[in-house]
DNA sequence: TAGCGTTCAAAACATACGTTTCAAACATAC
DNA sequence: GTATGTTTGAAACGTATGTTTTGAACGCTA
């Protein structure tokens, strides 16, 4: 019988073991066993292991998108001006409070997005970029239209440069909150580190050029 | 017999495949078949797979933490300014031109790190941490004398700020350098890449604190 | 209630993996 | 040339993986 859930309980069980151990060393038995439901159910539901992880990543990633696609309009229609600031504080809320019901799904957020990115050229990176390539570049226009004296090149990089920052330091926030927490005593949370990301982007981003 | 070379074609080879494809998606027969030598011997040489990839690790990283080490004592003697433009740049520098007679050798080694940083808990990360810490907090006490009136722990999390978009940006340039293609109809190298990253890391370390 | 499509559970399947074994081939020293 | 320790080669081992199969349990409609 269709028991409440079954889908459900094994995206939210594969999501935080993709997220704690990557894809490739969490088997299908560990994340059933862990959610409770039969073995062949992922084949049954998804298919295969690799549907699974994009349907992961699906579930995931639409609300972030659609959010980001919804205030981009926002901007426009309200006429609140393209800066550094405004947008890449807007990606900051978004990626924080997209899923205001559960404070921990931002550190499993972060961290598989860096788990994807980190992914040799498998068929994740090019499912990602066709899937959510278009938000990307929409807001890549509005910040060229934020630093309109950049040529086009090397803001492409300068964003790249800031994204590999932000996702980076945010999927190996565990280890960084270890060491924060040895050398100077103090607890850190993903919001403290996006806080701390503001100025570096910001500063990198808009940069003198050599 | 010790026909020459057996230990060094496996960690040739090996170093390749994890750079292109991932530890746990590379295997031990992918490995040494591609290596021509016998399944057994990387057993027989390493003792394990992880044993091996941490011998990858050591034959890349000890030239360029022992070449960081000389640097920094050499600018403390003859008495080069301890600046992030000298310091930024000396690394990419070394970064770029520990292995000179092989360019490629560049690429393999940021692909390397990228895979070891976005590795999940196992022991590789405290393994370069505890072989490799010494070097990086020495690296940090120069940058925080080259910037005296950032707290430490603000200039603690840019540096990983930078490292992030250093590495990160780096270890993803096939997918990246065929972007620029695209859009730019432009070939970019490394080093090209790491010209650009400098007016960038500098500018996020330096930036005002809010 | 009978039939039907959907979902579940248990088991088996085929394959790939890291590792071990053991004998043969080799280099070196005596 | 023989003996000894080291390295290689081919095969097997045990285990873990993703996937498939089969039949039973279930909800729904006629």
């Amino acid at each position: 019988m269709a028991q409440p859930g079954t889908v459900d309980r094994i995206l939210d069980t594969a999501e935080v073991l993709f997220a704690q151990k990557g894809f490739a060393e969490t088997s299908l038995r560990a994340i059933t066993s862990k959610a409770g439901v039969n073995l062949a159910a992922v084949n049954y539901h998804f298919g295969s292991k690799e549907a699974l992880i994009q349907a992961v990543f699906e579930r995931f990633l639409s609300p972030f998108s659609q959010a980001l696609d919804a205030k981009l309009t926002e901007m426009e229609e309200t006429g609140v001006p393209d800066t550094p600031e405004n947008l890449l504080s807007l990606i900051s809320r978004l990626a924080l409070g997209t899923h205001p019901e559960d404070p921990q799904r931002a550190a499993v957020f972060f961290r598989l997005s860096g788990q994807a990115y980190s992914q040799p050229v498998g068929h994740l990176r090019e499912y990602l970029h066709q899937q959510y390539g278009g938000v990307f570049s929409r807001l890549q226009d509005h910040m060229q239209r934020a630093l309109p004296n950049m040529p086009p090149r090397e803001l492409f990089w300068r964003v790249q440069f800031g994204l590999g920052a932000a996702i980076f330091t945010l999927s190996g926030m565990e280890s960084l909150k270890e060491i924060s927490r040895k050398d100077f005593n103090t607890e850190v949370t993903e919001a403290d580190i996006t806080r701390r990301l503001l100025p570096f982007l910001i500063g990198g981003i808009t940069a003198p050029m050599p």
